[in-house]
DNA sequence: AAACTATTGACAAATATTAGACAAATGATT
DNA sequence: AATCATTTGTCTAATATTTGTCAATAGTTT
């Protein structure tokens, strides 16, 4: 991966529609980018740094001043211009199990489809590994690795953003599809995913909503971006058990706790609220208060509601 | 760590749909927020603040005026405007075609889904009525009216925003299927699908790229709310004729505009630009100017596509 | 030599701020 | 009904800041 082929500042021009005087100026006034230099001083830019002024550029279209956004991190630029969506942040690396052999080959296709926008592949790749693997090992050691990868690649430049809506649109009817073809009794415990208000990260909602659907609940999946008052009646008019909420976390968003917490207050106390996501610590208080339960993992997502039948 | 992103007035009144002045003028006569100000005075708001007027917006929509609420504290103002169950703001609506008999059957059994929460039986529903109808009759004849039906229902309150939420996530994931299942000759002509910046809504999109697929296009899906780089790049890397873009028209925005111009400039002169959706006059000029082919129907589409192919 | 790039300083267009004015709408009082 | 006061969205003018653009000069690459 050391590529790290490098571009003068004509080719960035082109590639980001932003003139040389103004990259020039926003590395002079704001030290947005410090592209390294020749020995000759001409400027050279990485992928990266490339991606980066693209990232402002779509910032600064939604109304930002380039002088506030231009020291940001990458990443928070990122979830800033895309509002909180975009694909969930690669960070924690947890132990990565032990790869089944044959899942890093899936891994890799489904990568190299992405990378040739051809989503008839990326369909028939996800479409064998769904009848090659079972469906845990499908979520954990391929769909969410793929999720991960992507974003890194968006994130170093080698993919671009376009490449991360293509895989997610395919991703999230692929879910849906598993969603839709599992089989419940009629008599299951009923259940409810959907994202509070604000939260448009749609494929980690699905992934817990399949994830439950597996473990034998009733799942009614309502799509994201759901104000409390519209979750606790649907909850209530579905009689279901469990309200199962999939977020995206941002550092220390007021709002969302204060969603959080309506929806504990509009919902009768016989119903359940589950979290899924990885919360800031300064989210935990509000999770104690409305008695959610919260997991990181979907393993442990799993665990939880096959221990939550007996009850 | 406390990155708590601010955001400038300008992008403000973007995403609370305020003026400028407006937004000054409640700050002014009742300290309705207090944005923090950077070193040289400009104002710069949380997402709290943002999210108050947001909250100010839809209180005033209901009837209240701004004097006596502009000094509530935000959890009051949220009980207040989800207390009567008042609920956004009206649309246009379109001249219902004339019937088939036997779609009229499934379009009631859908709402009668829809209302009971059933996103099994809706499928199930949406599955029949696939092979019952022939694609073009699906789409223009119950599809299209279902939503149209749902939404005024949403209006008149009979449903609620969680019913057309979960009906939408059905019908998405039935349209991607649908999209996902025909097939096209490997040498089809290629076609692009998307949204421009700032247009989430992605069912038109979904439609129109059936249909092209049905009238013989290889179509490349790249979900909604792409910048105008990201879509020319794209076309280009696949070698696009066309890029078609559906977009749900606010009666007049300027960066839509532009961003359809700066389509039509990355994009070579032998990639056309189709437009679908209902467009105010005003768009009138900017269509002209980036010579796009505009349809407002879908039938209209599908002629279009098919004379494209003997040019 | 011609095309490209870097640096600097300057400039002007765009944008934001404040104060104040205005008019349409509302509501109370006569 | 008619009148007057209040509320509130919109607008203007003067000023200040931000930011894209440009010209001039000098160095580099081909």
């Amino acid at each position: 991966m050391k590529d790290e082929a490098k571009y003068p500042i004509k080719a960035v021009s082109k590639l980001t529609g932003l003139s040389q005087h103004v990259i020039r100026a926003w590395e002079k006034r704001y030290q947005a980018i410090q592209p390294t230099r020749t020995g000759t001083n001409r400027r050279l830019y990485s992928e990266e740094e490339i991606n980066r002024l693209r990232l402002l550029k779509e910032a600064i279209a939604q109304g930002h001043n380039i002088g506030n956004v231009a020291n940001m991190d990458s990443e928070d630029l990122k979830t800033l211009i895309t509002g909180n969506g975009g694909i969930a942040p690669a960070q924690t690396q947890l132990e990565t199990a032990p790869d089944k052999p044959g899942v890093s080959n899936y891994l890799d296709e489904l990568i190299a489809a992405t990378q040739s926008l051809d989503n008839k592949r990326i369909e028939r790749i996800l479409l064998n590994a769904s009848v090659t693997l079972s469906q845990p090992l499908l979520i954990d050691q391929l769909i969410i690795p793929f999720l991960q990868k992507i974003g890194e690649l968006w994130q170093e430049g080698s993919l671009r953003i376009f490449h991360e809506h293509l895989a997610s649109a395919v991703i999230r009817t692929f879910l849906a599809d598993l969603l839709a073809t599992i089989k419940t009794p009629s008599h299951a415990p009923i259940l409810i995913v959907t994202t509070p208000s604000g939260q448009y990260h749609e494929i980690g909602a699905l992934i817990v909503a399949l994830t439950s659907a597996s473990v034998g609940w009733q799942v009614t999946y309502l799509g994201p971006n759901l104000p409390a008052e519209e979750i606790s009646a649907a909850a209530i008019e579905k009689n279901a058990r469990i309200v199962l909420l999939s977020i995206v976390f941002p550092p220390d968003d007021p709002h969302l706790k204060l969603e959080l917490e309506r929806i504990r207050v509009l919902l009768p106390d016989n119903i359940s609220i589950f979290v899924g996501g990885r919360a800031s610590s300064s989210y935990l208080e509000t999770f104690k208060k409305i008695n959610a339960t919260v997991f990181k993992e979907i393993k442990a997502l799993r665990t939880n509601l096959e221990s939550y039948h007996s009850s």
